[in-house]
DNA sequence: TCGCACAATGTAAGCGTTTACATTACTAAA
DNA sequence: TTTAGTAATGTAAACGCTTACATTGTGCGA
């Protein structure tokens, strides 16, 4: 048997404001299904009171805690800050709240922390990309959470997803590109095996060669981790391959950003020895040196996007 | 009257497992209090239904989410994002789920979001600087909900806070300056009447010079917002003041790169022309060109040691 | 004045856990 | 064979809201 400690509750305010508590309860929720007189007294009450309706019965009787949970790799990398942030800041205008689960970059513990914040009470979850086990659908789906998923796009996906066409994208860089000139091109590629927003970039390029009387067999092509140092050293890797490739394209921009720092290191004047080129246009590419060339990917409006229609969904009752 | 949807129960499982509710939920809570056998049943009962516990009813049993709140500037900073992270990964492991708000640098949105992550349930809240209206620390107190200070530490505060010395660490870096013979110093600072971060960089700098001999009162001191622009504007602006200054201190790394950016618009050589120092040591001050010279801060150890600190706060039930 | 529609409020039944306390089933010492 | 002590389990109250349904109050046309 729990001890009463002192935290008012809606029973109290009714007893101070001497109506029922189905009168505050409608009061907090549906204020004008109440007489102005009533609603005087009541918030009078809770003032006095500093009455903070309980979260735990909130949730349990209407079933809903109007919190959206999050899946990213990780908020480091900027692209997913970036979004999220958005993300957040549109939910809050839709009264949500977000919970933030990250992965590491570690697929594997992905179905892991859809079931814990699940557990934790989300009514819907965002998760980056689509490759995932069909399993944890059906689950979603018996526990009646919706989930979007961002950062992505595909037309032929049957999911509800917001996010861009990566693979249109880095086509229509990789004409251009082509068109300057360049006819022998390479790609350092985030790994493509767990990253379908990877494989579209790589898919682009080859569209682009195609299109331009290019044989795409003849993309120079070299898969790496993320990161800066990483970027550097597959620069250096594709240079030592001698293919001649006038234009590196990197999978985004962390990469670029090495790539740029080892053409540096190589004595190699960008652009005019060789062109780098970048994807996602976070801070990191203005700031570079020379300023990288990149295909923007506008992270916040997918933020926002993503929040507007899981409002909706939740609203709508379609989870 | 709610119709009852499939979803199953603690009521279901022991009846499926034929034994009674506190049973069913001993298993799940303390395994070991229950016999072997017993276990083996309830296990399978679950597994059978797929019962997932019910949070609303679980908050309200406990008093509990077993969420904890951070309410930071963006996400979009690296510098927060950096720490969050590890704040979140740490937490994980203590079985906690990180629910984030955000102030978007509006000082005065924060009261809000505090009362919305309690509301929502929050069982102790992550929040940054000390610089606070003492009104919002008492109704955290009534709420029960413990608070802890990050990315500022303060011998002096009275309130629990993990952080790092930043009057100390921007003293000792200028000491190194000065050491190095540099004798007229400007300082780009933050806003620091919201940002008790700045103040100490900028009190740490006239520290030192006061130490060296120099008169804190030549510090050519300007101050701005947050952002590269921002901060290659002032660098414009200290280079036009014709100060003589051959060092200038950045409060961040942010400005420092912007700073930097417009030194090699001037034509002016760094370092050996002027010297730029940020602090901070985020991604973008590797990537600058030349690089920067830098204040690290350990923003990941920060946020674990915060993760850790506020688990233990919450489990030993202070808060 | 009567009756009707509708607005405002009240009553009380859930919602699905946890847990204090009661009961029953064991174990082992006497 | 008792019996005290402990381990395992059961019973049922409590947690604080929302909301369907019941009741009462009010204005207005006939």
């Amino acid at each position: 048997m729990r001890v009463k400690n002192g935290t008012p509750t809606l029973h109290d305010v009714a007893f101070a404001a001497n109506v029922s508590t189905a009168t505050v309860s409608r009061c907090l929720n549906f204020p004008d299904k109440v007489s102005a007189a009533t609603r005087q007294k009541v918030s009078a009450a809770i003032n006095e009171l500093g009455y903070l309706p309980n979260f735990g019965a909130k949730v349990m009787a209407t079933n809903r805690t109007n919190t959206i949970g999050a899946i990213i790799p990780t908020m480091e990398n900027a692209i997913f800050a970036r979004g999220l942030q958005a993300f957040q800041e549109e939910l809050l205008l839709h009264g949500f709240t977000l919970l933030v689960a990250s992965t590491s970059y570690r697929p594997e513990i992905e179905q892991e922390q859809i079931r814990a914040l699940v557990a934790r009470g989300a009514d819907a979850l965002l998760l980056i990309g689509h490759e995932r086990d069909p399993e944890i659908y059906r689950f979603l789906e018996n526990q009646g959470v919706a989930a979007l998923t961002a950062w992505a796009y595909n037309s032929q996906a049957e999911r509800p997803s917001v996010g861009f066409d990566n693979r249109a994208a880095m086509r229509e860089m990789a004409v251009k590109v082509i068109e300057m000139g360049h006819r022998k091109l390479a790609l350092i590629s985030a790994q493509r095996s767990t990253n379908d927003r990877a494989q579209a970039r790589h898919f682009g390029i080859l569209d682009a060669m195609a299109e331009n009387g290019l044989d795409p067999n003849d993309l120079y092509m070299l898969e790496t981790t993320y990161g800066i140092e990483e970027g550097a050293q597959a620069f250096k890797q594709v240079m030592a391959a001698n293919t001649g490739a006038t234009a590196v394209f990197c999978g985004n921009d962390v990469l670029a950003v090495g790539a740029l720092r080892s053409a540096r290191e190589l004595n190699l004047n960008v652009p005019n020895d060789v062109s780098i080129i970048g994807f996602d246009d976070i801070e990191l590419a203005q700031v570079a040196y020379p300023a990288l060339t990149t295909v923007h990917v506008p992270h916040r409006e997918m933020g926002v996007f993503a929040a507007q229609a899981l409002a909706n969904l939740i609203k709508e009752g379609i989870a």
